[in-house]
DNA sequence: AAAATGCATCGATAATTATCGATGAATGGA
DNA sequence: TCCATTCATCGATAATTATCGATGCATTTT
């Protein structure tokens, strides 16, 4: 993953209602939630909350699939993967030392 | 870590100026850079750099030294595996099965 | 076919963030 | 002491982002 890849899901994912929706898809793999059902857990007008999911979107960390009428909504958890790789890169290719700790802790809880 | 806190460190990491200097950070460990040296290798303004810098110590993710006159910047490793820890943590919870592809790719890099 | 539902897009406005030059405070050196 | 250096803060402006209601498009239901 680039730089610029990291950057748009970093941006993505700093907003309240944004990282709020995607923690919620993520919660609801493999499964997915409607865009109304997000529209409605969080408390936004239907037109900015299609304007943030947007940018989930765009960033490659939603993929909506057409279902009907409505849109099934779905947490990329590649994507995800991707970006704890790229901010775990820095430390790991400088000082594997660093890194260790980080996974210690990450290990135990899956 | 709670949601608040890793807004914040989102927010933090969600501009190229922060991404990029807090990455040179990281991978300067445990010695840091200082400010002078991140203004330089940034191509913005002394001020303009300055109030980045100041997200960044704001959200925990960098630990500023004072060193004579001049500020020694370090990366706060502990924040970003906090950070790392609260985007995992939603699929460890749901479901472990979606976390052990994340730490598989994990591990070998360190 | 007509009405209703689910969602995206548009246009406008408000709010936030980024940027800079200038200034100021603290420290080290002459 | 006086000057230079390092960095933070201030005030102003530009740029970006967030928000909403209204509208439009596709699909399902009646």
């Amino acid at each position: 993953m680039e730089a610029a890849a990291a950057l748009d899901s970093l941006s993505a994912l700093a907003h309240p209602t944004r990282l709020d929706a995607f923690r919620r898809l993520v919660r609801s793999e493999p499964d997915g939630l409607s865009t109304g059902q997000l529209v409605e857990a969080s408390s936004l007008s239907q037109s900015t909350f299609s304007s943030h999911l947007a940018i989930l979107v765009g960033a490659g960390l939603v993929m909506p699939e057409k279902h009907g009428r409505q849109m099934i909504q779905r947490a990329n958890i590649e994507a995800l993967r991707d970006l704890m790789l790229f901010l775990a890169k820095d430390c790991c290719e400088g000082r594997a030392e660093l890194c260790e700790p980080l996974l210690a802790e990450l290990s135990p809880c899956c």
